[in-house]
DNA sequence: TTCGTACGTTGTATATTGTACAACGTACGT
DNA sequence: ACGTACGTTGTACAATATACAACGTACGAA
């Protein structure tokens, strides 16, 4: 029997700390970790992230398709690199104001991600593996918790909370974005095309709130939804409710 | 020229409220809008989201696959037809107490739903489009809302920001329990594979707040993420901001 | 009653996806 | 110097949604 060597697969977490064990053998690596969740990024920034398939980042990084594998085991650890690097490369600028003020910069910073790559927003778990982006990261949003009273468990708690929204908001006003642009009708034609089906079948005395609240809703916002609305009103909501916890 | 009839293709909203034209003229049809849906949506609590495929569900149906585009227009529309079907599903119990408890159980319904079919969770947009089952779950939970001197606007606010939330407490849930199952460790087994190399990473000198509330978080609850806690503590802060909005 | 045609059904086919596998060649360690 | 570990790549496969055309059914007009 041979002592066939069994090439042991990268762990996950090993990838994301880049900790693997670099065996000299064999032909020079012609790519980097680093270069192809680069390239893998850049290309969903441009695209989207159902554009980032394996043969058209290989074809950007000038590689046969398979040769990604050397570099990752598949696709569903890209995408987690792709975030790890997306956090690493946050700026983390040292807040100091009341709690209120350094949440609501968490908030925006994590909003801002998210809306400059909105495919991330989709592909974020709510906890995610710990790399070194996830990290840093989650130290310095507690660093906006501490000293407020809250035990640690309650920090966390209430940091995962405040991320929760965000990253759902963020990916409401995508959603809402690529549907738009899927449809390929702005509101006029959306309405001509709709507008009579719906008159005809909301029927005011079957939906008599429904209908007179998602009226004026309708009209406060220009659309049927407004993301940045939707934003700006769930942080006072969640800012309040951390607010009670805090301020006991 | 021969006069050839197009087709119409039956609009999502159509679909919906089952206003197709029906055509007496062909063969009679073998299945029915609904028992497609019904199909659809046993598949998909049985074996997930992701096996419900034109194939499989139309071998279950007993059909060839083709046949269930006579039926929808394409599986974009499938999704959106089953969502509706469950929201119409719900029950709709008369709530009459505090305005807090009404929220309450409008968020805990939807929760159930969502824990009791995964796969709605994730496939539900934030502005589910206008059907009938979503028109009367909105005329329902909007009841919770009336009364407390919130305008129009105000009040679908207020829903929206309450849905997101359970909505995503819910995909967190279904997402962890998920990958959980496809990893196929325990958390046993997990930290034998993993335990190593964070100890070695996790720098308490780099990360100090994080390794310390990180490891109180995971104590706390058995493992590294409770969605049920993180669903009932997400509910009071969510319930806690909204107070302020309308106790104000 | 007859017959044309609208439409339900279905088999075949295509473009895309992730990735398994094996052949090939490089360059390090002995 | 040479064997072998490993990077690279071409080919191959299973699975996806769905376009298209052939076929047959049964309604509506004659």
């Amino acid at each position: 029997m041979s002592a066939t060597t069994e090439t042991p697969k990268p762990n996950l977490l090993e990838l994301l700390w880049r900790a693997a064990p670099e065996s000299g053998r064999g032909p020079r690596k012609g790519l980097t970790v680093d270069e192809v969740v680069a390239a893998a990024i850049a290309l969903a920034d441009a695209e989207g992230l159902e554009a980032v398939t394996v043969r058209r980042l290989a074809q950007e990084l000038g590689k046969a398709p398979m040769t990604l594998y050397t570099y990752v085991p598949g696709k569903t650890e890209l995408v987690a690199l792709m975030l790890d690097a997306l956090f690493q490369g946050m700026e983390r600028p040292q807040e100091s104001g009341a709690w209120r003020d350094r949440l609501t910069a968490v908030a925006r910073d994590n909003y801002r991600l998210y809306r400059e790559h909105p495919w991330a927003a989709a592909a974020s778990p709510s906890r995610p593996p710990l790399g070194p982006g996830q990290c840093e990261k989650y130290e310095h949003e507690l660093q906006a918790l501490e000293g407020l009273g809250l035990n640690d468990v309650e920090m966390d708690d209430a940091l995962a909370y405040l991320l929760a929204f965000v990253r759902t908001a963020a990916q409401d006003a995508a959603q809402s974005e690529a549907e738009r642009a899927a449809s390929g009708m702005d509101d006029q034609e959306w309405w001509e095309a709709n507008g009579p089906l719906l008159a005809k079948v909301l029927d005011p005395e079957r939906f008599p709130t429904a209908v007179r609240v998602g009226q004026a809703a309708g009209e406060a916002h220009d659309a049927a939804y407004n993301a940045e609305h939707a934003f700006a009103f769930g942080l006072e909501r969640t800012l309040d409710g951390l607010a009670a916890l805090i301020e006991r």
